[in-house]
DNA sequence: GCTGCGATGTCCGAAAACGGCCAGACAACG
DNA sequence: CGTTGTCTGGCCGTTTTCGGACATCGCAGC
């Protein structure tokens, strides 16, 4: 299947962004966790339609002019992972539910852990948002992006005005 | 990526024909050992070029006017398995070797069991003839689509005239 | 409070099992 | 002596199995 993909520099870093035909299927930050390898026989196109759009609505976000995402996703995983990932869409800007919450939310009560294992997976970065998924304690236990880049969307969505300084 | 397939009355047997775009990855006898699954976004195509290319020559060679195989092929396997495949379709109408010779023609000497493994795992019979490969000793050990019609195909090609009985 | 444990889905590396083998040794038999 | 058969140990790529490790949590026991 053809990809496109195309890079969006973003205040914590630069994002590399995935389109899967119609929808977009990865945004990723730089040198996270998972981050995948772009193949030979994907192409960069800028001007990609569902690309673009997810470049302006990031940019709305970042300036704090976005709450909800629009562009179409078409994340690829198991059931599991995608019962997962569509539960985290279902939490909203501002709110943070635990893992348990979560895996709840996602149909399997008790497989807390096993939804994290999902949540470190997800490939739609903030769009998605992960970042909104905590410890039960409140504590932040883990982000594929690094826990500063976690704290940073938390803080932004918190309403705190603050500058993401680079670990 | 799609697929095309149809079948082909042998005279042991139907046949299944799969292509992949423009070449042949794959011909079974039915019932054979490793029979691949036709999956529903296959499609039967009994004009597909390729196909229709690969049922004339096996007729042609069932008839004995064909000694030699022209249409092309584009097996899936790995390095190894692809170099033994290779080196299996060098060997000529009539003739056979042992599975030691097969390994050192595929350029691992040495490695005849693990050439025997991957004679054994070859998707495209008759035309990639992994029935012309015997034991050192000269018997016949296996054959995915029974030993019979391996029996069946040598005789075939020596020139003996002889029905095939099925077991 | 702190420690330990069980439940959960996926991924990844390691290890074992599994073949369409083969050469060498040895015995049985003519 | 040859010829034939069986057995044994070693060979090698692939497939399967298995055991941890994970972005967790609640409960039991101390």
């Amino acid at each position: 299947m053809m990809r496109y993909y195309d890079f969006y520099e973003s205040p914590y870093g630069q994002m590399l962004l995935v389109a899967d035909g119609e929808a977009l299927c990865g945004v990723y930050f730089d040198g996270q966790k998972y981050l995948p390898q772009v193949a030979s026989q994907w192409r960069r196109d800028a001007q990609h339609a569902t690309l673009r759009q997810a470049k302006r609505e990031l940019a709305e976000y970042f300036a704090g002019k976005r709450k909800r995402f629009e562009v179409a996703l078409a994340p690829e995983g198991t059931p599991f992972q995608r019962s997962v990932w569509k539960a985290i869409a279902t939490v909203g800007f501002g709110e943070t539910i635990s893992y348990a919450e979560l895996a709840q939310r996602a149909g399997c009560p008790g497989s807390a852990r096993a939804a994290g294992a999902a949540t470190g997976r997800n490939p739609i970065g903030i769009i998605v948002p992960c970042h909104r998924i905590l410890a039960s304690d409140g504590s932040l236990t883990g982000y594929a992006g690094g826990l500063d880049r976690k704290r940073a969307l938390l803080a932004l969505e918190s309403g705190i005005p603050q500058l993401f300084s680079a670990a």
